[in-house]
DNA sequence: AGCACGCCGACT
DNA sequence: GTCGGCGTGCTC
């Protein structure tokens, strides 16, 4: 009989794709394989098998699969169940779960390629200038891609060229798969086998006694073996030996030698494993207890901890008990507190059981993660960021949310727009593994989940090693300017601490949440200041480089020297970021060093690093930042944390400033005095009596629970209501428009008081596109399903109104 | 989302 | 008259 596969390929399109089976292959075929089948006319791509069964389409014939890529499933049960969820609960196409599911390694596409054709003598071709500019290019680079040959003649339209070029007889056009992933294969170096006896080697050696290089690499070969027991790497042996690349090669011609490749893994780890049991102290076992307690009875736990209340040690412990149980642990962090601070601590206890998987890391990498998690071979412990919920675990005993109140763990572009922590809950009770959040801060949403009994709580309210906890002073700076206290951006108050924490020999940390020297530049005489002709945004000024740019788009120009619209010279910066703080400080402190933490510093995969262990090894006695140098690190001599200005924090437009700021700011003062000294945090506000910075310099996480948990129920966001976003974005201002105004109304049909705007956002044009919000509030007494079903509908009879199809809707649930 | 097919303006 | 723009519709 017939047999059928279900594909979920890496496209936007909500359903699966049925291809019939080839008789060969009906009993090699299993769900979770990756297979390559044609798509349209030309392209070949790779899909997931989802489904296996014997019903054939009616309405179309199907197509045969191409080519079956897996020996095994590439992906696990648990997982399709997952993407399915996913796709569901966020509203995208199981397609987009794929992408951000599978290192794309995994995905190999079809290319069109053309390369010469031999069989033809080119002298005999008359070509055309174009033509002519593609041959030349195929007889430096023997395969060229649609791609590069649009760059070479620097138009879109290539085909019509490409076709005249076949119609020739000078050139043909194939499809290349590529497989994307390679090994990184290593040399190895040992002697052939033939020399194995001694009187042959002896004989060798005799023979050699004319060309001593040679004589000599052979003779380090032997005490390398000797020394290290086990086969030798080409590198090791050149650099011992010091001879050339050519002294081993004309050995390995004479067969002397004789190279090997063996695969190796890219992510390694080689350090020294700490020796030590995990020991808590009393509060931090009591917590551990409670935990163990919850866990028993399968409860998401959250684990409330003021900063440096030892929350890691805790993970880790729970994290051993798992691993002994020889179950995987899957420990997600934001993107940005991945550094190795935290992953050398972790290594220190685990070793090479621990693999690593975020957005730094390279596609090969990740493919080597993604099958030693699949395959359960080396590491059960992964440290990831939100997308290694996606990795192939088969028996995840323990899942443990860090920080888990931060937002990025929220995609927001492109879809899937999942929030990672949510989405652990549904990936926890796939394995019935135990949940653990953690936070200094916990969410509002999942404090409030504690509260009705939803989620557990434990907390942790002492620091470790009762070290006390850093005194929180705000600074009135509408006082201090009034009074001429203040110098540049600096507070009398704050210059005057920082002195004194820096003649003691300690670090002082500034927090400007702007990067940038000076954000908009402003003229004095007519008020006129540059626009990113793309965006609707000023643009930004950046001092090292001169520019002003815009960070929306990238589009960049030099800085003027006169106003563009009335050429007044009088042109001011307003507003201030992480740079000029910086040049303040060469100014206000020249004999000490300073350094910027902020996206233009840390670029790179070491960029973070490097700034790191400067700091640590005080080369750097002030270090500015961005909320980038808030997360995970542990600085052990600084005393004192400024906060430049509060204030742009707490006036964001959104409903989450205000907590967001609340937890920004404790993060913030948790850099300081985590050893034995107290530290102090000095906070720089227009507005010292706001409620939040009072909750701030009490650590009130309670009050201000309580406090924002009545407004979100006043003004109807959640925890008690659900949100659920849709943005139209298109280059047509009025279609724009009349779109979102169709949209809302259809809404509005079903959720009456519910739907707000449709709106334009802060900034309503990106990239020449304009864009326009409209958000739905789901009552807590709705059923999400039923709701997500009608706006399907609604979406549905959208896009039947053809001149609304030029503008993309894109649906964002939870969207904080 | 891609990608091909198909219909109207500015140029060799 | 063609080349090349983008609107329209389909993909198992």
């Amino acid at each position: 009989m017939d047999k059928f596969a279900d594909v979920i390929l890496p496209l936007y399109l909500p359903k699966h794709f049925t291809y019939q089976i080839d008789d060969k292959d009906i009993s090699i075929l299993q769900p979770g394989m990756r297979v390559a089948v044609p798509f349209g006319k030309t392209k070949v791509y790779t899909g997931i098998v989802a489904k296996i069964h014997n019903t054939k389409p009616t309405q179309y014939d199907a197509k045969l699969i191409e080519e079956i890529l897996d020996t095994q499933p590439s992906v696990t049960s648990h997982q399709l169940k997952f993407w399915s969820w996913i796709a569901s609960y966020y509203m995208c196409a199981e397609g987009d779960v794929l992408k951000a599911a599978l290192p794309s390694a995994f995905l190999l596409e079809s290319e069109t390629v053309i390369e010469l054709n031999k069989e033809n003598n080119l002298e005999e071709v008359i070509l055309t200038d174009e033509e002519y500019l593609i041959v030349e290019a195929l007889q430096n680079q023997s395969l060229l891609k649609i791609q590069e040959v649009m760059q070479i003649l620097g138009k879109k339209t290539v085909l019509p060229v490409i076709n005249k070029l076949v119609s020739k007889n000078a050139i043909i056009v194939n499809q290349e798969l590529y497989k994307q992933y390679k090994p990184k294969l290593i040399s190895y170096l040992k002697l052939s086998s033939e020399y194995k006896q001694e009187q042959k080697l002896n004989a060798l050696l005799e023979n050699l006694s004319n060309a001593p290089k040679q004589r000599e690499v052979i003779l380090m070969l032997f005490s390398l073996e000797a020394k290290y027991k086990k086969p030798i790497e080409k590198k090791l042996l050149l650099k011992e030996s010091k001879a050339s690349a050519s002294t081993i090669k004309s050995l390995i011609d004479k067969g002397v030698l004789e190279q090997y490749h063996l695969q190796k893994d890219r992510v390694n780890f080689d350090g020294k494993i700490a020796d030590v049991e995990m020991q808590l102290n009393e509060d931090q076992q009591q917590a551990y207890l409670e935990i163990k307690n919850h866990f028993n009875n399968n409860e998401v736990t959250l684990l409330h901890g003021v900063t440096s209340s030892g929350k890691t040690e805790i993970y880790i412990k729970l994290i051993e008990e798992t691993v002994k149980e020889g179950k995987q642990v899957l420990y997600l962090l934001p993107e940005i507190a991945l550094t190795t601070q935290l992953i050398g601590r972790l290594q220190k206890y685990f070793g090479d059981q621990v693999l690593i998987y975020h957005s730094k890391y390279s596609v090969n990498e990740r493919v080597e993660v993604y099958n030693h998690v699949l395959h359960n071979t080396k590491g059960k412990i992964v440290i990831g960021a939100r997308s290694s919920i996606f990795l192939p675990f088969q028996n995840l005993g323990l899942i443990v949310v860090d920080e888990s109140h931060e937002a990025t763990f929220k995609q927001h572009d492109p879809a899937p727009r999942y929030q990672a922590r949510d989405a652990s809950v549904v990936l926890a009770s796939f394995f019935k593994s135990k949940l653990l959040l953690g936070s200094a801060t916990p969410s509002l949403e999942s404090y409030h989940n504690t509260k009705s009994h939803k989620y557990k709580l434990v907390e942790l309210k002492k620091r470790y090693g009762n070290v006390l906890p850093p005194i929180i002073e705000l600074v009135d700076i509408k006082d201090k300017h009034k009074k001429k206290k203040m110098t540049g951006h600096f507070s009398d108050r704050l210059l005057e601490e920082m002195r004194e924490t820096l003649a003691e020999g300690k670090q002082v940390i500034l927090f400007q949440n702007r990067r940038g020297f000076s954000p908009i530049l402003e003229c004095g005489t007519c008020g006129n200041s540059p626009q990113c002709p793309n965006c609707d945004v000023s643009l930004t000024y950046h001092q090292h480089n001169n520019s002003l740019r815009c960070h929306y788009c990238g589009y960049f120009m030099a800085m003027q020297k006169q106003c563009i619209a009335c050429g007044s010279a009088d042109l001011s910066t307003k507003g201030f970021g992480t740079e000029q703080v910086e040049t303040e400080l060469a100014a206000l402190f020249p004999n000490h060093n300073t350094g910027r933490m902020d996206l233009d510093t840390t670029r790179g995969k070491y960029g973070y690093e490097k700034i790191i262990n400067a700091f640590e090894q005080r080369q750097i006695d002030i270090l500015v930042g961005t909320q980038m140098l808030t997360k995970g690190l542990d600085f052990r001599n600084v005393d004192l944390v400024g906060v430049m200005n509060a204030d742009g924090l707490l006036n964001f437009p959104d409903f989450r400033a205000h907590e967001r700021s609340f937890q920004l700011l404790l993060q913030v003062a948790g850099r300081a005095g985590r050893t034995k000294d107290r530290g102090k945090v000095l906070i720089q506000t227009y507005n010292p009596y706001h409620q939040i910075l009072q909750q701030v310099s009490t650590n009130n996480y309670v009050k201000m629970y309580e406090e924002q948990m009545e407004d979100r129920y006043n003004f109807k966001y959640p925890p008690y209501y659900r949100l659920i976003k849709l943005t139209l974005k298109g280059k047509d201002y009025n279609t724009l428009n009349d779109a979102a105004a169709w949209l809302a109304k259809a809404l509005s049909q079903a959720f009456h008081p519910h739907v707000l705007g449709p709106e334009f956002p802060p900034v309503a044009r990106i990239r020449n596109e304009y864009y326009k919000n409209i958000m739905l509030k789901i009552p807590p007494k709705n059923s999400i399903v039923k709701t997500k079903d009608y706006i399907q509908r609604v979406l549905k009879s959208y896009e039947s109104i053809a001149i609304y199809r030029k503008i993309r809707v894109i649906i964002n649930v939870d969207p904080y």
